[in-house]
DNA sequence: CGACGTATTGACTCGGCTCAAAACCTGTGG
DNA sequence: CCACAGGTTTTGAGCCGAGTCAATACGTCG
């Protein structure tokens, strides 16, 4: 049940291609997924499913943001993990116990495949070499909440904006200093755990300590060594933090 | 190189076989385990590993607690996990790089059995039935640092001790409201990312709200639905929170 | 009893939240 | 091209939660 036109079969074939998770299993097995996949359009806030769901589909995101987060009964949202380009939503929950651990939302206008759970739980059950491949993927999650973590109990906001910028320059070539936020100011706070407000005045603060500036969605980092030793005082890493998780899962 | 008297052999043994882990591993390799492991008993703030450091050894906890935390340049530490008999500490590390990505040290006098980590290694690559064991092991920590991070990102501090004290109810037979903390007051603030001032105030803030008494270690929860309602309306669960974590690893 | 570690209390500061208003974009239609 | 409506971001004022530092109380062990 795929998109039948020739374009979107070999740009759906190419990005499963090349996620970790897809090299590492079988070729029957990814022809089948490939086979039950679709690719979809989704706008803002368009639901994928909610915490508590069984799970019928996981997906992998070809452009757009998507925000897996949990709610609260007076409609505070945590985030948990905003998913781009490249990566997978859902597809832990084979070993969640056959239920939703998160919800899932499209938070900036996304193109996703979407694909059947059941062939994935099969595929971990029957072979080891994808069961490894899903074993290193869920480590990298651990290892980047641990970070979090991390982040949450011990840095103040402006530090974990100074973080998220340097985490944003470690994608760029070799310590490219200009860079553009990748979604709004507004999910970066929520991601970050604080207001919009705070986020705004957070901002100056951390230009005054270290020169960065700030200016629509556009940052330019003048000098990376005043702005990493802001930040890496309140964090067991130094930048460049060693992140072998900015690779695809 | 393990412990030679006839005691310290059957409980090492039943206590290895009580694991999730072991249970999945097959008998040749959980004997090459067993036969190389040590009994070793540490004082409070022995040092198990530091982040950053090759791994040799994983170890099971038989009584005490162990911290994994991490530790920030200039002196703040960010528990992550307070691991507790039964539990492993420092399984994970095959999986991450064979770098330790936390410290871990003794919070309180503990034994612990101690087990060379290129075993584990091994029969995770080797062994289908165990990698699978990892992977729900791993799925269930995830889980829990996702609460975590929703609790510090939604939760004020009354709040997060009073799941704190909510989750060893769980732990209890039928919701029992009598109960003991398990270790210090201060590591449990530390754990919930609060000074040991704040958790001293927040709580009688607790008290006020919801009548918990807490004397010296001894808790009492007269309200147990009156403690569940102040403390869930910040959390996306309810109590009682659908936890199989509780399990032993 | 005295000494040490742990827990509580008090006074103060500061970071971050809340609510409300203003400024700024962006896209739309006249 | 401008005006206007919608959203998003910034600012301001005030409040409250949590951190800090210092002093006191409590417990436990010698």
């Amino acid at each position: 049940m795929y998109d039948a036109t020739a374009e979107n079969t070999t740009t759906t074939l190419n990005a499963l291609q090349a996620t970790q998770l897809f090299g590492a299993m079988s070729e029957t097995a990814s022809y089948q997924l490939f086979a039950a996949s679709q690719k979809i359009t989704m706008d803002k806030d368009s639901l994928l499913y909610l915490q508590g769901d069984n799970p019928e589909w996981f997906y992998l995101v070809l452009s757009g943001w998507v925000k897996v987060f949990r709610e609260t009964f007076d409609g505070d949202e945590a985030i948990i993990e905003l998913v781009g380009a490249g990566q997978f939503v859902g597809e832990c929950t084979p070993l969640e116990g056959n239920t939703h651990t998160c919800s899932a939302a499209v938070a900036d206008k996304a193109v996703l495949i979407r694909l059947p759970i059941s062939l994935l739980g099969a595929a971990i059950k029957e072979d080891h070499k994808f069961a490894l491949a899903m074993l290193e993927n869920v480590a990298k999650k651990r290892l980047s909440q641990m970070k979090e973590i991390e982040g949450l109990k011990l840095q103040k906001a402006d530090q974990r904006i100074g973080c998220f910028l340097l985490q944003q320059c470690n994608g760029q070539p070799s310590g490219e200093r200009d860079l553009t936020l990748p979604y709004g100011k507004s999910l970066i706070a929520t991601q970050l755990g604080m207001q919009g407000e705070t986020f705004s005045r957070a901002i100056k603060k951390l230009r005054n300590a270290t020169d960065v500036q700030v200016t629509k969605n556009k940052v330019t980092v003048p000098d990376l060594k005043k702005l990493s030793e802001f930040v890496c005082a309140g964090c067991s890493n130094q930048y460049p933090c060693k992140t072998p998780e900015s690779d695809k899962a």
